[in-house]
DNA sequence: AAACCGGGGAT
DNA sequence: ATCCCAGGTTT
């Protein structure tokens, strides 16, 4: 076997963290830590499989799930799309393969939300189908062993790369091997300041013979990020004792998909008040309310493509809501909120006033 | 081929 | 502030 290759397996036996999904071969569970770590780290994931699973513990109680209650518990996590491709795979699986797992990596790439690296991930650990995995970690490590230059990011790479991880790949051990390199990745040929005195690999690493280990992998690197103003306007409205609010449905063509939030004023810069009266929706909202305040603070959200500064407003409204109502607003209860699955700005914002609703 | 899609942690 | 994470889909 490649000397490199076998290196890489006894590091691996002997440095490998202790993670929940590495405890079985269970194919619905790879899947679901694979997914939930797709542009995800570890420590951030781990709480959400183990809430995953213990909900949902086979492809058969997903397909039956909600999307709105697999949204929710997605929520904080991000790319949520990943979420919606995963209930309507679980569907695809029970309907047209019998609850049965497609065992190759083929097959498992016609699944929604199973691309190239997962279909990997997920037949060579769960049914040791000898293909490569390409993630992140194994660009970074393969462009350092091999010198290998060409830009990560570009159209190229997925090729060249996996030539080189196949070179390595230990077929009697797909599944080891794949997260051997990974791990490895991770813990050992870090981005940053990797220790590589203390690597067993020094002597197979071209980049260190090279002393070039800070220059690669190499990146193109060119996204400008957005820069977006949201004005958010809380309804507060009593009626039997109950306080209501209006959430609207966040449908496709933007970000947060599937998701609630407020209704919302958008602009290329934060609006005074007198700017505001001249938007359509604040003049409805005008029309019902008698008091719009606004919440002390412009609060900032990134993410990765987009800038969010987002001004909250109270509404108090006395009366309906019939001059504001459309088809992506909802009315509801101050008790009923915990179940619609929100950004992490509006749950943010809501648990940082958990009385906004007392002088309701 | 390029754009889009979140949130968090390390540096 | 910047980078990057066990990526995938849409345009």
């Amino acid at each position: 076997m490649n000397p490199v290759s076998a290196a890489l397996l006894i590091w691996y036996r002997k440095n490998k963290r202790v993670l929940p999904w590495r405890k079985i071969s269970d194919p619905y569970c790879i899947w679901i830590s694979e997914v939930i770590l797709q542009q995800t780290r570890v420590n951030q994931g781990i709480d959400y499989y183990m809430r995953f699973i213990e909900r949902w513990p086979d492809v058969e109680q997903l397909a039956r799930a909600s999307e709105q209650e697999v949204l929710k518990l997605w929520q904080g996590l991000g790319y949520y799309s990943r979420a919606r491709n995963m209930r309507l795979a679980a569907q695809e699986i029970v309907n047209k393969h019998n609850g049965v797992f497609p065992k190759t990596a083929i097959e498992l790439k016609k699944l929604k939300g199973i691309g190239d690296y997962t279909a990997a991930a997920i037949s060579s650990i769960a049914f040791n189908e000898p293909v490569a995995v390409i993630d992140g970690n194994v660009f970074r490590m393969l462009s350092r062993l091999f010198n290998e230059v060409t830009p990560i990011d570009s159209a190229a790479a997925r090729k060249t790369f996996l030539l080189l991880a196949e070179s390595l790949l230990d077929k009697n051990h797909p599944g080891d091997f794949n997260q051997a390199i990974m791990e490895f990745g991770a813990l050992q040929c870090v981005p940053k300041n990797p220790d590589c005195e203390n690597c067993t690999l020094q002597t197979h690493c071209m980049a260190f013979m090279l002393k070039k280990v800070d220059h690669l992998p190499v990146k193109r690197n060119n996204v400008r990020i957005r820069k977006r103003f949201l004005h958010y306007f809380v309804f507060l409205h009593k009626h039997e004792q109950q306080c209501y609010t209006l959430l609207r449905y966040r449908g496709s063509g933007d970000v947060w998909q599937g998701l609630y939030d407020f209704p919302c004023i958008e602009s290329d810069r934060i609006l005074s008040i007198s700017e505001l009266e001249k938007e359509h929706l604040f003049c409805a909202i005008k029309s019902v309310a008698p008091e719009i305040i606004p919440i002390s603070g412009i609060r900032k959200h990134i993410l990765t493509h987009q800038h969010l500064m987002a001004q909250f407003y109270i509404v108090k409204c006395n009366n309906g809501f019939e001059h504001v109502k459309n088809n992506s607003l909802s009315l509801v209860s101050q008790t009923e909120l915990g179940n619609y699955p929100m950004p992490r700005l509006i749950d943010q914002f809501l648990y940082e006033n958990e009385n906004l609703f007392d002088n309701c």
